[in-house]
DNA sequence: GGATGATATAAATGATACTTATAGTATCCG
DNA sequence: CGGATACTATAAGTATCATTTATATCATCC
């Protein structure tokens, strides 16, 4: 964690602060705050102090801001006016649920996740927003804190003050049409006659194949590629190419499973994890409630199905914690 | 403005309530933050008499948070991460320039506002983004706080706290395939052979268009619609039907003048306000620098042109300041 | 170039954050 | 169960910081 220096100000002086720049006096100020004016001038005088910069410009009437101080107008503007917020949403909050929880959800667990998450979320929120996507869209919401946590992979390694939650690691799968014979050596991969169908680069999984293709000296065609784990899926079905894919993204592409073939994918183990990621201590013990019922959701409803439909992943495909 | 009650808590109280929240224990978020046991029980105590509500379970140990003081934990964090972020941002302002200006445009004025404001924005700000679309969306981000500014129309007439500068208005007017004659009764309007081009109702300006046919009694077949000025301009350049549109919105379309007809639009006065919209007081005289910059812009590079294109119009396309 | 209305500084005062000292309470463990 | 341990609450004193009164200095407007 940060080095834990002290705030160089509390609300009450941005308060002030805000006062002096709205009347433009520091005078009309102390009127307005039922101060006197030295109680002012002393305030403000302290805050430059703290942050070492001046905010006001003294050599003209009405009081000047300097470029210090228009951007501390913005930011304390908003920090006041949020902290304002806070104590009615406590008072709101005595049925001892959250008033709001935002979720993100990888598109390859919408189908298996999203509405019993959703069900679940709300027994502990009164309001609440599940959002399926791609990872990378919902990283960028959980750090700018329009999202509460999201489940996914992790594309956040980097990131201090975050904690994360195992949940399910599985290994990547060769899903093709159900007429093909499987390729079962590298060398077979290289020469199939039908093409390979990706996932785009936008998304960590379309990422992580390609990079294993490249390093297993596979080199396919560029021909289709979706966002989606039904995209792919439902085109394999069509017998459109083969893919290299999850069982939990086949899963999620609810495709029916007598059109395709699954199989290993030859070559060296290749797998990938999804992870519950919060900011860290904000949600007390509920990532980890939330990320406890995940599980046990994965382990009851999708993963008898897979096993029996892949009975040779033999555990690669395992629930964490 | 909303009545000055004082806030409940400082940002000391918040620090103290979550160092407690992580150590699960009073006295060890003591030890943390240098200070004895009695001090943090007595700010948590304070804090809690001054919100009304206790925050934690002390029955249990280690201390548990009550429902009231998980949200509090969520919001604490949220606002004293953003108070942190403060200080290193207005050090990074010693150009003398805002560190970050998100200004919203709606799509009407996209093509004639949409490099020089930006230009503009980019001599006062270190990073600028200027994004076009439609005002409802840029509305809500205003109020989110996700944008400092928006230009167009006012979907916000009902909203506190906001400042406006009026920038121009400008009447609808109807736009026609070159070789159409133009409707000069409403009753004309009436018995139009080509079909109605409509703005989606999505957007204000086709709420509004629609809200006025509806009043002339002018009932048309729906048949095609657009987000865009463009879309609409071009599907009349094309003789593909007819639009009720505003000047700005042609100039937006940036069609060829000879394969189009702008007229009047018959019946009673009907126009539209493009208003540059700011959270009152955060940017102090930015908003009226950037309307005036606006205006002169307007005023010099569009105006001249749809002047000479529509000389009816005789002032009632419209600078204001 | 004063008159006026503002800001800055100094010293005194009041509020409140913090400390020491002590009493009360939860949890652990034999 | 009972005592050891570690925590929390309360009381009273102290130190610190915000605020006041009093006074000096500065900007702006005729």
């Amino acid at each position: 964690m940060a080095a834990r220096e002290a705030l160089p100000f509390d609300l009450r002086a941005l308060e002030i602060f805000l006062a002096v720049c709205e009347e433009g006096a520091m005078a009309g100020a102390a009127r307005r705050l039922g101060l006197t004016q030295p109680a002012v001038s002393q305030a403000v005088a302290d805050l430059e102090g703290r942050i070492g910069l001046a905010v006001f410009d003294r050599s003209v009437r009405p009081l000047g801001l300097t470029a210090a101080g228009g951007v501390l107008r913005q930011k304390a503007s908003a920090l006041i006016s949020e902290a304002r917020q806070i104590a009615p949403a406590l008072r709101e909050t005595e049925h001892g649920r959250f008033p709001l929880l935002r979720a993100g959800l990888v598109d390859s667990l919408a189908r298996a996740l999203a509405a019993p998450l959703g069900g679940y979320l709300a027994t502990l929120a009164e309001e609440v927003s599940v959002l399926s996507g791609l990872t990378a869209a919902h990283a960028s919401a959980l750090l700018s804190r329009q999202m509460d946590f999201l489940v996914g992979l992790d594309e956040l390694e980097d990131v201090e003050g975050l904690e994360r939650f195992a949940l399910v690691t599985e290994p990547y799968v060769l899903l093709l049409p159900a007429g093909v014979a499987p390729p079962v050596r590298v060398d077979d991969l290289r020469q199939m006659a039908l093409p390979l169908v990706r996932f785009s680069a936008r998304s960590k999984t379309g990422i992580e194949v390609e990079r294993h293709l490249r390093r297993l000296k596979v080199e396919l065609p560029r021909r289709l590629e979706f966002d989606t784990p039904q995209g792919v899926a439902a085109t394999v079905a069509a017998g459109e190419g083969f893919a290299v894919t999850t069982p939990l993204c086949i899963h999620e592409g609810a495709v029916d499973l007598a059109r395709v073939r699954c199989a290993p994918l030859p070559g060296p183990a290749f797998q990938r994890r999804l992870t519950l990621i919060a900011r860290r201590q904000e949600l007390g013990r509920l990532p980890r409630e939330i990320a406890d019922f995940c599980r046990s959701r994965l382990a009851a409803d999708v993963l008898p199905a897979l096993d029996a439909a892949m009975p040779w992943l033999a555990g690669t495909l395992r629930i964490e914690g």
